[in-house]
DNA sequence: TGACATTAGTTGCGGCATGTTACTTATTGC
DNA sequence: GCAATAAGTAACATGCCGCAACTAATGTCA
């Protein structure tokens, strides 16, 4: 999670004002483009909140949740920090980067917010990872690879990437194809309270 | 889906203003209580737009979705409508309401959304006749009950319902208990373009 | 050169969940 | 009584998941 400091050196998620009728979420790519260096490969927007007591005059905040390549450089003023490891943030921030988790977590097997996360070709390994990294859970990577392939999400290509010891990967690329029949039954089994 | 006549007698999805500083969920839960008479069952909030031709004066507008409990009266100048025969919407209130449904759809398996939608007392049918509603597609007897067992979700209670014809049903309960260890695998199979 | 460690990728098996069909049970209506 | 209707269950086949073991390809080190 990318953490900015603020004007009096605490720690506080990244946030800016939109002028009256513009985008918010452009404004929120903006966010992303001025801070982290690049765009965001995938966004959503969270549950929007009003208070009282929010600094500055606007009384409406909008939060949104994007995932960002890996690769790009950590820009000045501000640092990525693990998700299990955030620093000590206002309990208002707090809460929204708590939420922002939820509302990705929400997406995750409904939009392809992994693949976003990772380079146009990728390993299957790296895949692996970004999904536990996501969901903060250990995955098998027989089944791992066994349900991604009986879904036609990605396609092999003709490289591999050697990562120094150990047998190169394949690479492989998102190209998801239409697959006949939808899945079959309810998950009762993630409802909670 | 609850549907409104305008000033000018067209159709629309509910609607209000939030004063300054107010909470928005609130407002949400009022302008329920207001038209459909009663409060919501379970309600999230959806993704918040900014619009300059947003009609009067307010920029930025939240929609929230929310179930209610069936057998409330139909309130005046508004009616009930299948989601699947709306009556002609404006092209943003239609847009609007294909996002609540998304939305709640997103919502339907991490939170108790269909049991909100039946009163305190109910038959395994009725449950799944709200399931099939909220999904818009039809589930298997045998695999639903069994599902619905496994998860600890229901109780049953020691009453009977006679619906006319046919075997009464036993009438259950939402009571959910802890359950050992969550699901396993990734869900491939639900992710589109 | 050859043994070893490391990582990628696959296969087979047991168990559990799901899809399907058929069956039993209980009520209304004739 | 008997058909019709709906609730609820049982049994079987299929398929998915977790696990373990296996092969394959590379680098490291003696």
């Amino acid at each position: 999670m990318l953490v900015v400091k603020s004007a009096d050196g605490k720690p506080v998620l990244p946030y800016t004002w939109i002028s009256d009728g513009a985008s918010l979420e452009e404004g929120a790519r903006e966010l992303s483009r001025d801070i982290a260096g690049s765009s965001v490969a995938w966004m959503t927007a969270g549950a929007a909140t009003a208070s009282r007591r929010h600094p500055a005059e606007s009384a409406l905040s909008v939060p949104y949740v994007g995932v960002i390549s890996s690769g790009a450089p950590t820009p000045a003023d501000s640092m990525w920090c693990p998700v299990d490891a955030l620093p000590a943030l206002a309990p208002r921030h707090k809460a929204l980067a708590e939420g922002a988790l939820d509302t990705l977590r929400l997406h995750m097997d409904v939009s392809p917010v992994a693949f976003r996360l990772l380079p146009h070709a990728f390993t299957l390994s790296e895949l692996q990872q970004a999904y536990e990294l996501l969901l903060s859970r250990r995955l098998h990577k027989a089944s791992f690879r066994r349900a991604l392939q009986a879904a036609y999400l990605v396609e092999p290509t003709d490289e591999w990437r050697s990562e120094g010891r150990g047998r190169p990967a394949q690479l492989f690329k998102y190209a998801p194809r239409k697959r006949r029949g939808g899945h079959r039954s309810v998950r009762f089994d993630l409802i909670g309270s």
